[in-house]
RNA sequence: CGGAGAGUAGCUCAGCCUGGUAGAGCACCACGUUCGGGACGUGGGGGCCGGAGGUUCAAAUCCUCUCUCUCCGACCA
């Protein structure tokens, strides 16, 4: 498939970015589809991202004052039933068990009709309910808050539609979940820990993304206030990568989460609750790939140096060896992102070449090739995975060893900060603010079922809006819709100069929205 | 669940219209020449042609049913 890659390279352009995304992810030894339907199997390389991904967001999530709990996998049904809304948004993509034991009836293996649940069991979507009916028991007193918890967790949300990383039936995630003695208490976490998103997202997966608040339509079921990060995808499209929500007293209320304020008076918590999942790992894919495959920004890279051993079954291979050992013991002495450096020398028994693409469509950041002239002359040669292409070929640099051993850290930090260069760039030279109705908005989208050319890249609109409610906002809604159109999100921290009439409503505008095409 | 398309080797697909012993490229295995810019030669392994029925001397190919997947809608981290 390296071939399909290829052709991509020769089109010079993503022309089929659905296609392109597919053969990455297969090609870099992420993940494939499994024997279950809508789920994958993350493979080894793909994981490592993940565990990565937890280490540093896990450092984050505590030094933010949370610990972490694991709650059941099963939620009675009755739990989710508590809330109404929570109901509504989730009813539609439950896996539900219903028996705890198989028989063999005419033959087949199949739930025993005796063997059935009081009470079925939901597997969880998301831990609101079953983290709540704790809370209502954990919290008493305005000692107890706030409570701050996060658990790592695999979901199970029945889709219809599926695409490895960005939209599984199962997905792994972390989700926290906090209780606070009042709303500006609560609202600050939520705020604070899409904060924490935003900045991980930027600093860790090299990922440009805008924080903003969702509009109504778009909120988690049961939350007053939803916020998120949007990152955009190398064909323009946006990607939700992070929600964070305010759930105001709403989910306190249904479970009985109170406690006793310093008055002696019972009062409702106030809950927030906020995640992000294995679908960071897509967002990494669709804003850092190239036709060559993955390039991994080097703080989530699980090999963030690669030693190819030009080996070439003579005797000097044991020099070669050698050589990579002592290279690799030497790097892995050093420091890059706050952690050792992590390298491997790869000795797999197969041909040079095939080893370097492997790791070049595997997106590992720096790629050394070691052979008998580097340890002659005491050097090494190495590949830097963002910049194989800067130029008409593919691109080698020789350093002297004990050169490399020390600027090895800088090199992985200036790939990371390029590739969130090349990303922050795309980002903001695509949205534009210029479109003032939405006939225009409409000019630059095209019709719908125009939007299936391939290639055809568009960006994001910033535009002015009313925030209408209700009837005026389904609406508006509708409209966006025909255009394959959501709005993304208001983001955060916007100037108070004069906005001019939404684009929408034509009524004065009190903020402005991302307008996108959305994974 | 609606609309469209597709199921043939690990992957991408040809063969089907007009039935007659299962094919190509890549990948894989062996040997040799190569190897520091995605090598080449020779030989080899691998398929219940998604499943079930039917028509026929004979079915990947024709007919019926069924299952699955992909894409587009609806739904979504």
């Amino acid at each position: 498939m390296q071939r399909a890659l290829s052709a991509h390279r020769m089109t010079g352009e993503r022309s089929n970015f659905p296609d392109w995304y597919q053969a990455v992810v297969r090609e870099a030894d992420m993940a494939e589809p499994s024997p279950v339907r809508g789920s994958m199997i993350i493979k080894p390389w793909g994981y490592g991202v993940w565990e990565q991904i937890q280490k540093e967001l896990d450092r984050r999530i505590k030094d933010t004052g949370h610990d972490n709990c694991y709650f059941p996998l099963f939620i009675p049904l009755s739990f989710i039933a508590k809330e109404a809304q929570h109901v509504e948004g989730f009813a539609k993509e439950m896996a539900v068990v219903t028996h705890h034991r198989l028989k063999m009836l005419d033959g087949k293996l199949q739930p025993d009709p005796d063997a059935k649940l009081e009470e079925p069991l939901v597997v969880r979507p998301t831990s609101e309910t079953i983290i709540g009916d704790a809370f209502s028991r954990w919290i008493k007193s305005h000692r107890d808050l706030p409570l701050l918890i996060n658990q790592w967790a695999n979901i199970v949300r029945w889709e219809m539609r599926t695409r490895l990383f960005l939209r599984t039936s199962e997905f792994l995630w972390q989700e926290g979940h906090t209780a606070h003695a009042d709303e500006a208490d609560a609202m600050a976490e939520t705020l604070r820990m899409l904060e924490v998103y935003r900045d991980f997202s930027e600093t860790t997966l090299a990922m440009p993304v805008i924080a903003g608040e969702k509009s109504e339509n778009e909120r988690f079921p049961g939350a007053v206030n939803t916020y998120s990060i949007e990152a955009m995808m190398q064909d323009g499209k946006a990607l939700q990568a992070g929600t964070s929500h305010y759930l105001g007293t709403h989910f306190s209320q249904a479970q009985n989460i109170r406690f006793q304020n310093e008055a002696g008076e019972h009062v409702w918590c106030h809950t927030t609750s906020w995640g992000v999942s294995t679908r960071l790992i897509g967002g990494v894919i669709m804003t850092h790939g190239d036709d060559d495959g993955l390039r991994l920004p080097p703080a989530i890279a699980p090999r963030q140096i690669v030693i190819v051993p030009m080996l070439r079954g003579k005797p000097e291979d044991g020099d070669v060896l050698g050589y990579c050992q002592a290279l690799a013991s030497a790097l892995a002495k050093e420091t890059a992102f706050n952690e050792r450096i992590r390298v491997i020398v790869d000795t797999k028994d197969i041909k040079s070449a095939d080893k370097r693409w492997n790791w070049v469509r595997r997106g590992a950041p720096l790629i050394l090739e070691v052979g008998p002239r580097d340890v002659a002359g005491g050097n090494v040669t190495y590949m830097r995975r963002d910049q194989l292409r800067d130029g008409d070929k593919v691109r080698s640099t020789a350093a002297l060893r004990e050169q490399f051993v020390a600027e090895a850290a800088q090199l992985l930090t200036a790939i990371q900060t390029r590739l969130y260069g090349e990303a922050k760039t795309r980002l903001d030279s695509n949205i534009r603010s210029d479109i003032a109705s939405f006939d225009a908005l409409a000019d630059y989208f095209g019709v719908a079922g125009d939007d299936d050319e391939a290639g055809d890249f568009k960006g994001w609109v910033r535009a002015p809006w009313s925030s209408p409610a209700g009837a005026e906002l389904e609406a508006v809604e509708k409209k966006l819709k025909q255009l394959k159109l959501s709005i993304r999100n208001a983001p955060l921290g916007q100037s108070a100069a004069p906005l001019g009439k939404c684009i929408f409503t034509g009524a004065p505008a009190v903020q402005e929205v991302l307008i996108a095409r959305a994974y």
